[in-house]
DNA sequence: CCGGATCCCATACGATACTG
DNA sequence: CAGTATCGTATGGGATCCGG
């Protein structure tokens, strides 16, 4: 914070000679870790993780509205990026724990400053939205 | 950083009782924030505007492979959340400059930490992806 | 130069039913 | 308990053409 308008770290600092290529892009890390949890549940689910280890049906419960299919897909697509970890323990009925790996938790800092942003920001974003939908004639 | 997984700010720390609300979990302003940012050009739109203001069909040279379609829609949403400005220059023909508000300005930030993890550990998350899908027997 | 309107596809997501 | 399979819908996003 601090400057009204303070240089911004890496990212805008660092040149750009032509247009960003395409395929470059699509591969940067950063719009792909954003978009990675940009989707509809991941983030409450690291979230929820990041808190203590949750078991299959606990965070089923625990995440209102969520489907089992898409429960199962994020944690899958979470553990294949290794940010979360799943432990199976062989009892009877099988009992499945999900936790947070060392990177998972280091991706919560960032994010968690995000959030900051956000809930610092919200009701100027929440007010811009609801503006009268700039007038004009017709619907913009 | 420093601690290998040290307490994450807020976020974590703030207790929740029952489930998450569905209805209030899809408001929640952080969630919110991610999955507006999260989108395929709005992150890279926010960085160019980072550096300069733009003049559209700067940006649209800039940025290789995003169609007038989702350059126009990208910055209209950026705009309506009042992340960027846009000013019209009644010259002929006309034209249009895009640039970050305060605001706009203020988010790079914790943007730029998420931007510095994802570079971080670029290729840890890289590796991972590469794993020969887990053994077991059948395609997982 | 700066878009809007339209069409069309791929993927995200939800609902439901079934299984070891 | 912890999932998989299948379906249907909603949304994101590209291509193309049209207009002030």
């Amino acid at each position: 914070m601090s400057g009204t308008h303070a240089d911004v770290p890496t990212l805008v600092s660092t040149p750009l000679p032509g247009p960003v290529p395409s395929d470059e892009y699509d591969r940067c890390p950063v719009t792909d870790v954003i978009r990675r949890v940009g989707d509809k549940w991941t983030l409450l689910v690291l979230v929820l993780l990041g808190r203590r280890a949750h078991r299959y049906n606990e965070l089923h419960r625990e995440i209102d509205g969520i489907s089992q299919r898409m429960l199962t897909r994020t944690l899958r697509a979470l553990e294949d990026d290794l940010l979360v970890c799943r432990e199976v323990f062989p009892t009877v009925p099988p009992s499945v724990e999900y936790s947070l790996t060392p990177l998972g938790r280091s991706l919560l800092e960032p994010l968690s400053a995000l959030a900051d942003w956000a809930v610092e920001n919200e009701t100027e974003i929440a007010a811009a939205r609801h503006r009268p939908t700039l007038e004009t004639k017709n619907a913009r």
